[in-house]
DNA sequence: TTACCTTGTGCGTTATAACGTACATATGAT
DNA sequence: ATCATATGTACGTTATAACGCACAAGGTAA
């Protein structure tokens, strides 16, 4: 009943769409009688059902709840140079683990500067996490930009590349590699 | 019943935050019963519920719905930060993974601030990387003094802490999994 | 040990989401 | 005008989300 404060966007998407609630039913399995209730707020439903709509609109679950608020910005740190020479300067933090099948890098870029990254192997899931300055990272063919305190999260397995903005950028690097399930239960090589 | 595919990432949450189901009723108004049932699949909660429970943790309703991040088109899977509150402030980077076994953390400590932390699960590894300000990390019984750009990794099974310099402290705090091989393969929600 | 508390889950009841069908109005065609 | 087809809404039933309470397992303290 009273959903309080969440917007539901099904009307103005049909609405768009031009199509009838019947005609919806159908693509979505889900009855007309129900979306009617749902577009004047008469009931809540369950995300099983949102997902059916969205799912029948080819849509992204966001587009039908209102999305409340994009997240905030994160402050930037100041980290010491490691100064190191070549085309990227990379420090390793945390050596490769083969329990963990994770290892992660400290990468500096100067203003502009780029770099492309052939494909991983398959099962390799790379993050970013960028310190400060501005990013973008190449996944799936376009450019993904990320500020200072965001991250992205994406399969290594297709090329992919960095390029630093204007003033540089400095992100960390994590390689998470897929466990095969006979390594995950050795003991940890840890202190 | 079957909530088809969807993965909800309450039970994330709130490992992530280290509070009881008890406690997370308290703060949502749902009752704990109908939160143990929505974390193991056997209830696929109203939107309105789901707002609720957003609202306690004080999170984007995005935080709790299954990223559908596998391969949907067009939702590049850049996290924003989300932060929610308590003792410490900390801030989701990357969203557990139940393929890698690992999520990230972004823990913000005031001056002289601690923190301490009870063993975890074995097979659990902690990873920690300070952005600014001096950490302290209580592993194996001493403190091991940390400035920022430093990482620490160590196992988690042990009680260990956090406390912060004079000037407070920013850091990463990766957790890695060992892998249960039954929360790898979850079908897909995609058609 | 005996209490005592907290964890999470199971059970029975109530509230309501979701369904199928029927209804009322609207538009168009004959 | 009547008929026909389509719109969205109202009704009655079923499935299930959500509740409160009670229970069993694990931990702590006296």
């Amino acid at each position: 009943m009273e959903s309080d404060g969440i917007t539901l966007k099904l009307r103005d998407v049909r609405a768009a769409s031009g199509l009838s609630l019947s005609r919806v039913a159908e693509m979505t399995g889900v009855s007309k009688a129900m979306l009617g209730q749902i577009e004047r707020g008469e009931s809540s439903p369950t995300i099983a059902t949102l997902w059916k709509i969205a799912k029948g609109f080819q849509l992204p679950l966001s587009a039908l709840i209102g999305t409340s608020a994009l997240r905030d910005p994160s402050d930037a740190s100041v980290f010491r140079t490691v100064t190191f020479p070549g085309s990227l300067q990379v420090k390793i933090v945390f050596p490769f683990d083969p329990v963990l099948g994770a290892e992660t890098f400290h990468v500096e870029l100067s203003a502009n500067q780029s770099h492309n990254s052939p494909a991983h192997a398959a099962g390799v899931t790379e993050e970013v996490f960028v310190l400060n300055g501005t990013l973008e990272v190449l996944r799936d063919g376009e450019w993904v930009p990320l500020n200072a305190g965001e991250g992205l999260r994406f399969s290594a397995d297709l090329p992919h590349g960095y390029r630093a903005g204007a003033q540089g950028a400095a992100f960390l690097n994590m390689h998470h590699y897929a466990q095969p399930a006979e390594l995950a239960n050795q003991e940890s090589i840890l202190p």
